[in-house]
DNA sequence: TAGTGTCA
DNA sequence: TCCT
Protein backbone atom coordinates (compact mmCIF):
# COMPACT_ATOMS: atom_id res chain seq x y z
CA UNK A 1 0.00 0.00 0.00
CA UNK A 2 1.22 3.33 -0.95
CA UNK A 3 0.18 7.08 -1.84
CA UNK A 4 -0.05 8.42 -5.23
CA UNK A 5 1.41 11.67 -5.91
CA UNK A 6 -0.15 14.75 -4.80
CA UNK A 7 -3.68 13.01 -3.49
CA UNK A 8 -4.25 11.58 -0.59
CA UNK A 9 -5.77 8.83 -2.46
CA UNK A 10 -4.80 5.22 -0.62
CA UNK A 11 -4.10 2.63 -3.23
CA UNK A 12 -3.61 -0.79 -2.21
CA UNK A 13 -1.11 -2.09 -5.10
CA UNK A 14 -1.02 -6.02 -4.81
CA UNK A 15 2.17 -7.24 -5.46
CA UNK A 16 1.26 -10.92 -4.92
CA UNK A 17 1.49 -13.44 -8.24
CA UNK A 18 -2.25 -14.19 -10.32
CA UNK A 19 -2.58 -17.32 -9.31
CA UNK A 20 -2.92 -16.35 -5.34
CA UNK A 21 -6.13 -16.69 -3.24
CA UNK A 22 -6.23 -14.31 -0.18
CA UNK A 23 -8.18 -12.18 1.39
CA UNK A 24 -7.41 -8.54 1.26
CA UNK A 25 -8.95 -6.34 4.14
CA UNK A 26 -10.37 -2.83 3.12
CA UNK A 27 -12.04 -1.78 6.39
CA UNK A 28 -13.73 -3.52 9.23
CA UNK A 29 -16.38 -5.78 7.67
CA UNK A 30 -14.97 -5.60 3.98
CA UNK A 31 -12.59 -7.70 1.91
CA UNK A 32 -11.52 -8.44 -1.11
CA UNK A 33 -11.31 -12.57 -1.96
CA UNK A 34 -9.18 -12.05 -4.41
CA UNK A 35 -9.53 -14.87 -7.60
CA UNK A 36 -11.72 -16.54 -5.56
CA UNK A 37 -14.47 -17.07 -8.22
CA UNK A 38 -11.73 -18.23 -10.47
CA UNK A 39 -12.44 -21.61 -11.47
CA UNK A 40 -16.03 -20.67 -11.92
CA UNK A 41 -15.90 -17.82 -13.95
CA UNK A 42 -16.76 -19.97 -17.48
CA UNK A 43 -19.89 -21.29 -15.64
CA UNK A 44 -20.99 -18.31 -14.33
CA UNK A 45 -20.55 -16.25 -17.79
CA UNK A 46 -22.46 -19.78 -19.32
CA UNK A 47 -25.44 -18.39 -16.71
CA UNK A 48 -25.15 -14.68 -17.23
CA UNK A 49 -25.84 -15.65 -21.48
CA UNK A 50 -28.73 -17.93 -20.25
CA UNK A 51 -30.17 -15.13 -17.96
CA UNK A 52 -29.63 -12.59 -20.85
CA UNK A 53 -31.35 -14.41 -23.05
CA UNK A 54 -34.50 -13.77 -20.83
CA UNK A 55 -33.91 -10.63 -19.28
CA UNK A 56 -32.18 -8.33 -21.95
CA UNK A 57 -29.46 -6.03 -20.54
CA UNK A 58 -30.85 -2.67 -20.70
CA UNK A 59 -29.35 0.82 -20.55
CA UNK A 60 -30.82 2.95 -16.85
CA UNK A 61 -31.54 6.01 -16.18
CA UNK A 62 -31.47 8.19 -13.22
CA UNK A 63 -34.53 9.42 -11.03
CA UNK A 64 -33.31 12.81 -13.03
CA UNK A 65 -33.29 11.64 -16.66
CA UNK A 66 -29.63 10.69 -17.04
CA UNK A 67 -28.33 7.60 -18.51
CA UNK A 68 -25.91 5.27 -16.54
CA UNK A 69 -22.89 4.32 -18.58
CA UNK A 70 -23.42 0.39 -17.45
CA UNK A 71 -25.73 -1.96 -18.65
CA UNK A 72 -27.98 -3.81 -16.32
CA UNK A 73 -30.14 -6.81 -15.52
CA UNK A 74 -31.34 -9.01 -12.84
CA UNK A 75 -31.94 -12.10 -11.36
CA UNK A 76 -33.39 -13.66 -8.40
CA UNK A 77 -37.04 -12.53 -6.63
CA UNK A 78 -36.38 -8.97 -6.98
CA UNK A 79 -34.57 -7.42 -9.58
CA UNK A 80 -33.18 -3.32 -9.68
CA UNK A 81 -34.46 -0.61 -11.93
CA UNK A 82 -33.59 2.87 -11.78
CA UNK A 83 -35.89 5.35 -14.13
CA UNK A 84 -37.89 8.46 -14.06
CA UNK A 85 -39.87 6.83 -10.61
CA UNK A 86 -37.03 6.52 -8.78
CA UNK A 87 -34.72 3.49 -7.76
CA UNK A 88 -36.70 0.24 -6.86
CA UNK A 89 -36.79 -3.09 -6.91
CA UNK A 90 -39.59 -5.13 -8.53
CA UNK A 91 -40.63 -8.27 -9.19
CA UNK A 92 -40.87 -8.54 -12.96
CA UNK A 93 -38.52 -7.46 -15.56
CA UNK A 94 -40.76 -4.47 -17.14
CA UNK A 95 -39.55 -5.16 -20.60
CA UNK A 96 -40.51 -8.65 -20.65
CA UNK A 97 -43.72 -8.48 -18.38
CA UNK A 98 -42.38 -11.65 -16.76
CA UNK A 99 -40.18 -12.66 -13.36
CA UNK A 100 -37.23 -11.91 -13.74
CA UNK A 101 -34.91 -15.21 -14.21
CA UNK A 102 -34.12 -17.46 -10.90
CA UNK A 103 -30.70 -16.97 -9.17
CA UNK A 104 -28.71 -20.68 -10.36
CA UNK A 105 -27.94 -22.31 -7.88
CA UNK A 106 -24.35 -22.13 -8.74
CA UNK A 107 -24.38 -18.55 -7.87
CA UNK A 108 -26.46 -18.72 -5.16
CA UNK A 109 -23.60 -21.31 -3.56
CA UNK A 110 -20.97 -19.16 -4.72
CA UNK A 111 -22.46 -15.77 -2.99
CA UNK A 112 -23.08 -17.75 0.13
CA UNK A 113 -19.20 -19.12 0.20
CA UNK A 114 -18.53 -15.66 -0.29
CA UNK A 115 -20.03 -14.14 2.08
CA UNK A 116 -19.19 -16.74 4.87
CA UNK A 117 -15.30 -16.68 3.92
CA UNK A 118 -15.64 -12.73 5.00
CA UNK A 119 -17.21 -13.60 8.29
CA UNK A 120 -20.88 -13.02 7.11
CA UNK A 121 -23.27 -16.35 8.13
CA UNK A 122 -26.31 -17.57 6.18
CA UNK A 123 -26.15 -15.16 3.13
CA UNK A 124 -29.11 -15.87 0.95
CA UNK A 125 -29.74 -13.70 -1.65
CA UNK A 126 -33.06 -12.49 -2.77
CA UNK A 127 -31.62 -10.22 -5.64
CA UNK A 128 -28.55 -10.24 -8.12
CA UNK A 129 -28.09 -7.24 -10.59
CA UNK A 130 -25.81 -7.85 -13.43
CA UNK A 131 -23.60 -5.14 -14.62
CA UNK A 132 -22.23 -4.67 -17.87
CA UNK A 133 -19.19 -2.11 -18.05
CA UNK A 134 -18.19 -1.09 -21.98
CA UNK A 135 -15.25 0.94 -22.42
CA UNK A 136 -15.47 3.88 -20.28
CA UNK A 137 -18.52 3.01 -18.28
CA UNK A 138 -18.11 3.77 -14.80
CA UNK A 139 -20.38 4.33 -11.46
CA UNK A 140 -20.15 7.31 -9.41
CA UNK A 141 -19.77 7.08 -6.16
CA UNK A 142 -22.69 5.98 -4.04
CA UNK A 143 -24.59 3.64 -1.36
CA UNK A 144 -26.75 0.58 -2.15
CA UNK A 145 -29.69 1.79 0.23
CA UNK A 146 -32.40 0.80 -1.86
CA UNK A 147 -32.51 -2.51 0.58
CA UNK A 148 -34.76 -3.06 3.36
CA UNK A 149 -32.00 -5.28 4.97
CA UNK A 150 -28.86 -3.56 6.11
CA UNK A 151 -28.45 -7.24 8.45
CA UNK A 152 -27.29 -8.41 5.39
CA UNK A 153 -23.50 -7.74 2.73
CA UNK A 154 -23.03 -6.94 -0.55
CA UNK A 155 -21.10 -9.67 -2.67
CA UNK A 156 -19.72 -8.30 -5.54
CA UNK A 157 -18.17 -10.70 -8.17
CA UNK A 158 -15.66 -8.89 -11.13
CA UNK A 159 -15.57 -11.08 -14.53
CA UNK A 160 -13.26 -9.94 -17.38
CA UNK A 161 -11.61 -6.84 -17.76
CA UNK A 162 -10.53 -5.11 -14.73
CA UNK A 163 -11.38 -2.07 -12.98
CA UNK A 164 -10.51 0.45 -10.54
CA UNK A 165 -12.91 -0.02 -7.45
CA UNK A 166 -13.27 3.32 -5.08
CA UNK A 167 -13.79 2.23 -1.29
CA UNK A 168 -14.67 5.04 0.82
CA UNK A 169 -16.74 6.04 4.52
CA UNK A 170 -19.94 6.07 5.11
CA UNK A 171 -20.28 9.85 4.48
CA UNK A 172 -19.36 11.43 0.85
CA UNK A 173 -16.40 13.69 1.53
CA UNK A 174 -14.24 10.71 2.85
CA UNK A 175 -11.97 10.01 0.23
CA UNK A 176 -12.31 6.65 -1.03
CA UNK A 177 -9.49 3.95 -0.95
CA UNK A 178 -8.76 2.41 -4.76
CA UNK A 179 -8.04 -1.05 -5.74
CA UNK A 180 -7.96 -2.59 -8.65
CA UNK A 181 -10.23 -5.37 -9.26
CA UNK A 182 -9.23 -7.89 -11.71
CA UNK A 183 -11.27 -11.45 -12.93
CA UNK A 184 -12.57 -13.79 -10.52
CA UNK A 185 -12.02 -11.10 -7.48
CA UNK A 186 -15.08 -10.91 -5.19
CA UNK A 187 -15.48 -8.06 -3.07
CA UNK A 188 -17.51 -8.76 0.39
CA UNK A 189 -18.97 -5.75 2.60
CA UNK A 190 -21.84 -5.00 5.43
CA UNK A 191 -21.79 -4.66 8.93
CA UNK A 192 -20.11 -1.23 9.81
CA UNK A 193 -19.37 -0.35 6.29
CA UNK A 194 -22.69 -1.73 4.55
CA UNK A 195 -23.57 1.42 3.51
CA UNK A 196 -20.11 2.84 2.26
CA UNK A 197 -20.01 4.94 -0.04
CA UNK A 198 -18.29 3.07 -3.22
CA UNK A 199 -17.62 3.43 -7.07
CA UNK A 200 -16.21 2.48 -10.18
CA UNK A 201 -13.74 4.54 -12.27
CA UNK A 202 -14.13 4.44 -15.97
CA UNK A 203 -13.33 1.13 -18.07
CA UNK A 204 -9.92 1.06 -19.88
CA UNK A 205 -10.23 -0.16 -23.27
CA UNK A 206 -8.99 -4.07 -23.14
CA UNK A 207 -9.63 -7.41 -24.33
CA UNK A 208 -10.48 -10.29 -22.21
CA UNK A 209 -10.46 -13.85 -23.19
CA UNK A 210 -13.50 -14.83 -21.44
CA UNK A 211 -15.81 -11.55 -21.59
CA UNK A 212 -14.15 -10.03 -24.91
CA UNK A 213 -14.26 -5.69 -24.13
CA UNK A 214 -16.16 -5.82 -21.07
CA UNK A 215 -16.38 -6.13 -17.79
CA UNK A 216 -19.11 -8.09 -15.63
CA UNK A 217 -20.39 -7.27 -12.45
CA UNK A 218 -22.69 -9.20 -10.14
CA UNK A 219 -24.35 -7.95 -7.17
CA UNK A 220 -25.93 -9.77 -4.61
CA UNK A 221 -28.33 -8.30 -1.98
CA UNK A 222 -30.67 -9.63 0.68
CA UNK A 223 -33.36 -7.07 -0.47
CA UNK A 224 -36.42 -8.13 1.83
C1' DT B 1 -26.86 21.28 -5.47
C1' DA B 2 -31.04 20.22 -8.07
C1' DG B 3 -32.80 19.39 -12.61
C1' DT B 4 -36.77 20.37 -20.09
C1' DG B 5 -30.94 16.81 -18.50
C1' DT B 6 -29.23 11.50 -23.04
C1' DC B 7 -24.48 18.02 -25.75
C1' DA B 8 -27.26 21.51 -18.93
C1' DT C 1 -30.56 11.45 -6.68
C1' DC C 2 -25.91 4.64 -8.46
C1' DC C 3 -26.23 11.18 -13.55
C1' DT C 4 -23.65 15.74 -14.32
Amino acid sequence: MQNKSDTQTLDLFDDSSDEDQKAIPLAEGAVVLRRYALDFAENIMDEIHTILDQAPLKKMYTPSGLPMSVLSSSCGQYGWLSDQQGYRYTHHDPQQSKPWPDIPKSFMQLAQNAAAQAGYQNFIPDSCLINCYRTGAKLSLHQDKDERDFSQPIVSVSLGLSAIFLFGGLERHIRPLRYRLEHGDVVVWGGATRLAFHGIEPIVAGQHPLTGDVRFNLTFRKVF
